[in-house]
DNA sequence: ATAGCTGCAAATGCTTTGCAAGGCC
DNA sequence: GGCCTTGCAAAGCATTTGCAGCTAT
């Protein structure tokens, strides 16, 4: 009864299985749009203006719900770059981004092409979580 | 580790001036308690509650309009860490920041406690505004 | 069967705006 | 006086939540 392209290996169910969530349709839905593809920064208006457009029907708040649950587990990070507007990485490996503060957009930067040579002790008691780099371009 | 000092003669005023921005009561007040001091990081709740508590009678409205203004003459700069919450940093020259996740404090690491190796190119066409390196802190 | 999900709509939190009244030059 | 600012309250957005009904195991 869906419209959903089926691809023969979706890494989509293995991965919701392996964090443990239970692969419900409209996760896997959501899972397919996120992972099945190259890697992207989406907003959680963005991907559920896709779901809908690929006949998947989902509420902007299951999207929400289900895009930090799957940060939760490491499926995706977590960009803030702008007050008020969030975005999600499918991209969780080490590496960093460019902003275009004009259009909005992100950008990666791979890993390699960056370096940060010092990077200062963390305060007393407390643990290094994260590094981020984001350049800004403007023009 | 320090109480904020009283300077005789406020910066304020001067800086105001400098930019071209009218002295009114409400901004040489919120100038005040921003620059008489040394380098912060504050929301405008923040400010709004400080200026209340130092009896500044100022609308939230009017402390959001002042902070965008300082911020477009760059007299502050905004940071964006966390979604839905911005933060002005008086400090305004070349450096980066901690950011405790736990209790959403910002705090400053000095240019020279932190250096980017190698820069990436900006694609054609556009230019780096700026680098922003956030060390995210958690324990 | 039952614990966990989902949709909807209402609520929230931060920020911006419209407009009449007030203040600075 | 004239124009810029301010205050208030209402509007605006992105996001979260409460709860009744649905679903995967």
């Amino acid at each position: 009864m869906s419209m959903i392209t089926i691809r023969p290996y979706s890494q989509a169910l293995d991965r919701l299985r392996a964090v443990g969530l239970r692969p419900t349709r409209q996760r896997l839905a959501l899972a397919r749009l996120l992972f099945d593809g190259c890697d992207r920064h989406i907003s959680a208006e963005q991907l559920h203006t896709e779901a809908l457009s690929t006949n998947i029907r989902v509420s902007l708040a299951t999207v929400y719900n289900t895009l930090h649950q799957f940060t939760g587990v490491g499926l995706l990070r977590e960009i803030v770059v702008d007050a008020g507007r969030s975005y999600f990485d499918t991209n969780t490996s080490d590496h960093h981004h460019f902003f275009y503060e004009n259009s909005g957009k992100l950008c990666d930067i791979p890993a390699e092409m960056i370096a940060i040579a010092k990077v200062p002790q963390a305060p007393e008691g407390m643990r290094i979580s994260r590094v981020e780099v984001i350049v800004r371009l403007e023009g």
